[in-house]
DNA sequence: GATGATATCTCAATAATCGAAAGACTTGAC
DNA sequence: GTCAAGTCTTTCGATTATTGAGATATCATC
């Protein structure tokens, strides 16, 4: 991130910017690991993302069942691509959509058994690898790595949300940074 | 990831399927990060990635320069995708690549000053986040989450390295996970 | 009921990515 | 020194996921 190899002294704390590149780099590599999930059954690293997400469940922000609007939220796509991957996805058998018997607009997103039987084998391996660093640390300290990783979560998401919306009241959209 | 609600017992230290999902939460909040960014400067949401690892620079577990065949590897993609999306980073000007004078076959690629004050200004109300958890935590529990993030990304790498090894030798491909 | 808003889907057009093959260069053996 | 095999990058036509605008169905309000 620096221009030049900084001279920082050494530092006791790690500063946000190497908090930075560890989350990126940690990013990058589940990222990596999805790509490797998709090529693996057959699927898109997009159908990979989606379908994860509709497993993660509604963990974010706004709770509520999944549905093609949230994903297109989370997956950062438009509505066509969310009804395209959902489409594939029912295809291939892992997943059933079905009408909200209150709001008939909306459609929520299910998984089936099969799809969870086939991420859980598929992981498994990682969460090897999770317990394996998880077993370096304490009880105490693993609690402590959790809370960090929750609240950057909903730091993030909410800071997202208030771009937006800035971007969204503002007078027209920010322009690009120019130096 | 559980077909029906478990009905754990209330866990006092976060199993791996807790940080699982929190790990992946966090990893597609920052992709989003990504591409607000790529967004907000009209750039593809793979060259805002490809940039960033540029940046991050040679962190992973082969060290060295930043080259097209290492961002084929960290962003999962053919060579002819690295080439088109080097080739619109330099037409913007946030890179430049240069042939190694020891392997002339090698290309290096290196960001321009631009480029990183660019990223810095948007990044900055990120660091002002991870500033803001950071407070919550003794520096003691900063080092122990960092250790945690840095672990856990290396564990990664290496799985997967294992695993791309394991189906290249194997008798063929491993055939998808059928329930 | 009519109107506006919301949620999803459809479909033609676009553009990013793939995949194979070629070019440039290095390394090692003969 | 030369040849062959291997590595790294680029080129380019084909494929296909995604976009973007518009259509459809449903809800909420007056």
């Amino acid at each position: 991130m620096s221009d030049q190899e900084s001279t920082a002294p050494a530092q006791r704390t790690p500063d946000s910017k190497a908090f930075g590149n560890l989350l990126q780099g940690l990013a990058s590599e589940m990222n990596l690991l999805g790509h490797d999930f998709a090529a693996a059954q057959g699927l898109h690293a997009t159908d990979v993302q989606a379908l994860l997400a509709i497993m993660r469940g509604s963990t974010g922000i706004t709770p509520g069942p999944v549905t093609p609007g949230r994903l297109r939220e989370e997956l950062a796509l438009t509505s066509g691509a969310v009804t395209a991957v959902l489409d594939r996805l029912e295809r291939a058998g892992h997943i059933r959509r079905s009408r909200d018997a209150a709001d008939r607009r909306q459609v929520q997103v299910h998984y089936n058994p099969g799809a969870s039987r086939m991420a859980a084998a598929w992981f498994a391996p990682v969460a090897d690898c999770t317990d394996a660093v998880a077993a370096e640390f304490s009880p105490d300290e693993l609690r402590t790595v959790a809370r960090f990783l929750g609240r950057m979560t909903t730091g993030l998401e909410e800071l997202r949300h208030a771009r937006r919306e800035d971007t969204a009241t503002g007078p027209d959209s920010e322009p690009p940074i120019r130096i």
